[in-house]
DNA sequence: TGGCCTATTTATAATAC
DNA sequence: TGTATTATAAATAGGCC
């Protein structure tokens, strides 16, 4: 937003996205925290950044463990009220999966009431 | 930020704090898209905002319902890729139990490495 | 790669309907 | 309570080291 006005499409340049990433990610930080703090409300964000972290290393774990971590993530976030989670080098994939071993026998009552309830 | 610098601080006055919550969560979920959209990755946001929304409705499902309402918006949070889903009338607290529920046996492995990973 | 810097673009607090 | 306006505060893209 500044010296000059980007398109809102992928970088593709692989340093300039880093950049991007590591500038916005932390004014998001930010903006969680503050909107967390005037309406002393909880919440949190989580972003998936393979690109980004100790990627290799996570990688190692098996795949039960990397369920764990999701969880661990979730819990700290919880706890940490409203601060940036980078997922490293966990697919979104293995998340979703793991979202959907949950979501065997979901109510679509239940879904219709939690559409209703978005602002 | 704009006639006025305001203090960090909870917003007492109750239509003052819903306005801010209004304007702020519109401007992270644009915040959310476009760091979703540059960088080519998946993410989400949750705010836990019982002042807004269905807030009675949702309180009469029962106890188990309300996690699963909650797995089907993390499901849909990352499927939706960004979006900001509020989970009305729903304690954190619950939710902090229902992620414990799943947290008795974490590896401090994984806690170190999860950790390790944060950019 | 990681900070700074600053010209601009955005986000938004206060105000008026 | 919602929408629109606008003066300012913040966030940040592109440079420079």
């Amino acid at each position: 937003m500044s010296r000059k006005k980007i398109k809102l499409a992928y970088i593709t340049n692989d340093s300039a996205r880093k950049t991007t990433y590591k500038k916005r990610s932390k004014g998001l930080v930010k903006k969680v925290r503050e909107l967390t703090t005037l309406c002393g409300i909880e919440g949190f964000t989580v972003m998936n950044s393979p690109d980004f972290g100790s990627q290799v290393e996570l990688r190692k774990l098996r795949k039960e463990n990397r369920q764990k971590e999701l969880k661990e993530v979730i819990f700290e976030s919880l706890s940490g009220k409203g601060i940036l989670q980078s997922l490293n080098a966990m697919d979104l994939d293995e998340v979703d999966l793991l979202v959907k071993q949950n979501l065997t026998d979901i109510d679509n009552r239940v879904r219709v009431l939690t559409k209703a309830s978005r602002s």
